[in-house]
DNA sequence: ACCCTCCCAATGGCCATGTG
DNA sequence: CACATGGCCATTGGGAGGGT
């Protein structure tokens, strides 16, 4: 990935995984949603469970309003199942494995609650990672959603790849061939056939959207050979202005709005508007700290290797009761409860099945009573169902039975049940 | 709810001019 | 001359607003 110049200095020859994996022409929304992704995506993930995104941060992913809004979710959904990606993955690099997927493997809108759920193709996990690079944060994932354009995006994701780099080599700049370059942006052959061109409408229009956008600015000089420009090196620092801009969908409520976000992605609590009443209920930081601990309890939880029933379930305890980092005895006792809580429900579900069970063989044995009658023991059994029917006034069955006698269908199964009553019952 | 029109920004191509 | 630069223009697509 990067390769020593002859000068000594470093170039960032190229960012192989991507260019392998022949990232192809994502549509904007179709990067927004997969960058989104990416940033819900824990390296500690054994499989890519469904993510969730709530229908709020839908809107700040896509943009515009949420009247079409399940219409553009279809659209960039439906690229991203398309789309192939080919890619090597490096640790299988010596076989030349050559990895096959779509962007996404199932996406769904789940009605009712708010939400929509994504999932990836657990074939992707290590390059997903790989790509995930540096930004692991909402904050970051929404400060690169706000990118207009995909070459911005692109340039983006090239400098805070650098700008990982740079912890472990302490490199202050990356130097690229601006055919290298083109290639990363895919750009076509043909287009932007000028420097001038590629400059004023990819990258300047870049370096003004990230320096007003995102937690990075950089800048960068060109490098000529003769009269061309044959390689561009780029420089950056951190954005101090990000710390003040304001993230979509944060600026109307201060913090409130992705304390929401938590509860419902993290915590797949929904509704969207369930999560709501509960911030307005309890307020941020009484939120907060019942969180904190939630997440240290389901931590140890898993730790031991249980399985945690409801991680929802578990916040609304958490928050609910107040849990706070003093009160760990709350902890336990909730541990407890939830324990029986889960004995109870196995227990009903055992009785439940061998409830099942029990009736399924009574039916079984009157069905083979019932068969085993003979012919005049029958007649009296079908005449004594016909006065039953009269009885309870089923008169649909009744006439169905007058005029065709046991036919499949409600007549059969009314018989069934009827045998079912009066054979299943030791005599 | 749907369609149409207008406006605006983004995009990409062309051209005149400047410069080593 | 070869290329960079900046201005200009046509096209496109999304959004807003108004009419049916």
């Amino acid at each position: 990935m990067i390769k020593k110049e002859e000068g000594g200095g470093l170039i960032a020859a190229s960012n192989d995984l991507l260019i392998e994996a022949q990232w192809p022409q994502l549509k904007i929304n179709e990067q927004r949603l997969v960058l989104y992704m990416l940033s819900l995506i824990q390296r500690g993930d054994k499989d890519f469970k469904p993510y969730r995104i709530s229908i709020r941060e839908l809107c700040n992913i896509m943009g515009g309003s949420r009247n079409d809004l399940y219409a553009r979710f279809d659209e960039a959904t439906e690229g991203l199942l398309k789309k192939v990606i080919r890619w090597i993955n490096p640790d299988e690099k010596a076989d030349g494995r050559i990895d096959k997927t779509t962007w996404c493997s199932s996406a769904s809108i789940i009605p009712g609650k708010g939400c929509v759920e994504l999932r990836f193709d657990p074939t992707l996990k290590p390059f997903l990672l790989a790509l995930k690079g540096n930004f692991t944060t909402l904050g970051e994932a929404r400060a690169v959603i706000r990118l207009r354009n995909h070459y911005s995006l692109r340039i983006y994701q090239f400098i805070k790849y650098n700008q990982g780099l740079a912890n472990v080599d302490h490199r202050k700049s990356a130097r690229v061939e601006l055919s290298w370059l083109r290639e990363y942006l895919a750009i076509p052959e043909g287009t932007y056939r000028l420097f001038g061109h590629f400059k004023s409408k990819v990258l300047l229009p870049a370096k003004k959207d990230i320096a007003a956008k995102t937690d990075v600015q950089f800048d960068f000089i060109q490098i000529k050979k003769g009269r061309k420009v044959q390689e561009i090196e780029f420089t950056w620092s951190k954005n101090k202005r990000y710390q003040q801009m304001e993230l979509p969908g944060i600026s109307d409520r201060g913090g409130q709005t992705s304390m929401e976000d938590i509860l419902i992605m993290e915590f797949g609590i929904s509704p969207e508007k369930k999560a709501q009443e509960l911030v307005e209920e309890y307020g941020h930081d009484h939120i907060k700290a019942a969180l904190q601990m939630a997440r240290e309890y389901i931590n140890k939880v898993r730790k031991r290797g249980q399985k945690v029933e409801s991680v929802g379930g578990i916040a609304r305890k958490a928050i609910e009761e107040g849990w706070k980092p003093q009160e760990s005895i709350i902890e336990v006792e909730y541990e407890v409860q939830q324990k029986a809580v889960i004995q109870e429900r196995i227990a009903k579900k055992q009785q439940e099945d061998g409830q099942e069970a029990e009736k399924r063989q009574k039916q079984e044995l009157a069905m083979s009573r019932y068969e085993s009658m003979g012919e005049g023991e029958r007649e009296a059994f079908l005449a004594e169902f016909r006065e039953n029917l009269v009885a309870t006034g089923n008169t649909i069955v009744l006439k169905r039975y007058d005029e065709a006698g046991v036919t499949p269908g409600m007549v059969e199964g009314m018989l069934a049940v009827f045998i079912g009553e009066r054979l299943g019952e030791d005599v």
